[in-house]
DNA sequence: GGCATGGGTTCCATTTTGGAACCCACTGAC
DNA sequence: GTCAGTGGGTTCCAAAATGGAACCCATGCC
């Protein structure tokens, strides 16, 4: 499967990863969340090469994550803000950055703290189920394929350890055209 | 910068892209979220070349977020699993799943539903404070440098729109070190 | 022996990055 | 008017990563 049609799939997931999966991409946007705004700031604090950062703000203006606006006429200047389809990304960059501090910090700890001005706490991130309020882990999430999808989306059931199966069930899936 | 320098930086962000930020490595965990757990059946479902399949799961369980477990002895087959570290990357794939959900699906909606099992309604990831179990939003996180880390890490605010201050604020930074 | 299976590795062509230089419109200083 | 400076890029080429396909190897099945 080629990245590029990876905005194609029927997964979610490799959609958003097509938009935001490739190498700068979310240092880029996290660098927005903390307020730059110009090419040449982002360009000095990312040290990635000109011709790399100018595809992806591109991209990302295309896509809509990212909106130019200029901040002044003659000579004309232009920004690079979020958009709210970018601002809605903001959990999963908090959730990242939390779980970089958790398991790949060095001795000085999180390099920048993060604190939760309406609380005044040190902000700890937790993914909860907005229609009970409830902390969600893994297991409490059960999925579904959306009927309106007709080829299979998730994987057969491997009966992960059970030796006891016979040792060829059919694992093989039919042959697929191009998608998954 | 080079990507391989990534897990240096004093970002956390920078770190996690350095572990789960290449072109397969989110889609390889999305599968063992959902129960993928042998090299042929991760194959076979994303697509992607052999080489970078055994790539990616070497380095994810170098790394720690995956862990090899014999299911069984003679011939001796291997399967990966989710360690700890690795579990803890769920709410990261699933606010980006649900971004994808959002933003980019088609008219059919949503490939996989995903449903909270304690309470029974869709899945409505939210991102919470901890402390005071209130919603966050961008606005309401205060970032601040951990003192231990000397070299700036925050953008020098660019005092954005403000068309009156002078032409050339002090934008440039002193010369630095290879390390943001 | 011959074939299948899980779990890889090798080889080579195509794509993507990285580095560095170059470009262009505009401005303000001289 | 010229000259250097600035924001915001583009071009060119070499180095690295990816895609495709074939090959490998131990074991087990018949």
């Amino acid at each position: 499967m080629r990245w590029q049609h990876l905005d194609q799939e029927p997964c979610s997931l490799a959609r958003a990863l097509a938009v935001i999966g490739d190498r700068w991409t979310l240092m880029v946007l996290r660098d927005c969340f903390l307020g730059v705004r110009r090419f040449d700031h982002f360009q000095e604090r990312l040290g990635v090469t000109r011709h790399v950062l100018s595809d992806r703000l591109r991209k990302l203006v295309d896509q809509g994550v990212l909106e130019k606006a200029a901040y002044q006429e003659r000579p004309r200047r232009e920004e690079y803000r979020l958009t709210d389809m970018g601002r809605a990304l903001h959990p999963v960059i908090v959730h990242l950055v939390q779980w970089g501090d958790r398991y790949l910090a060095d001795k000085r700890g999180a390099p920048l703290l993060h604190e939760h001005r309406t609380c005044g706490h040190r902000l700890e991130a937790r993914l909860t189920c907005d229609a009970c309020g409830e902390p969600v882990a893994p297991r409490d999430v059960r999925v579904r394929q959306n009927p309106a999808f007709t080829d299979p989306l998730l994987p057969v059931p491997e009966t992960g350890g059970d030796v006891s199966r016979p040792p060829s069930p059919p694992t093989r899936r039919p042959p697929r055209q191009e998608s998954e």
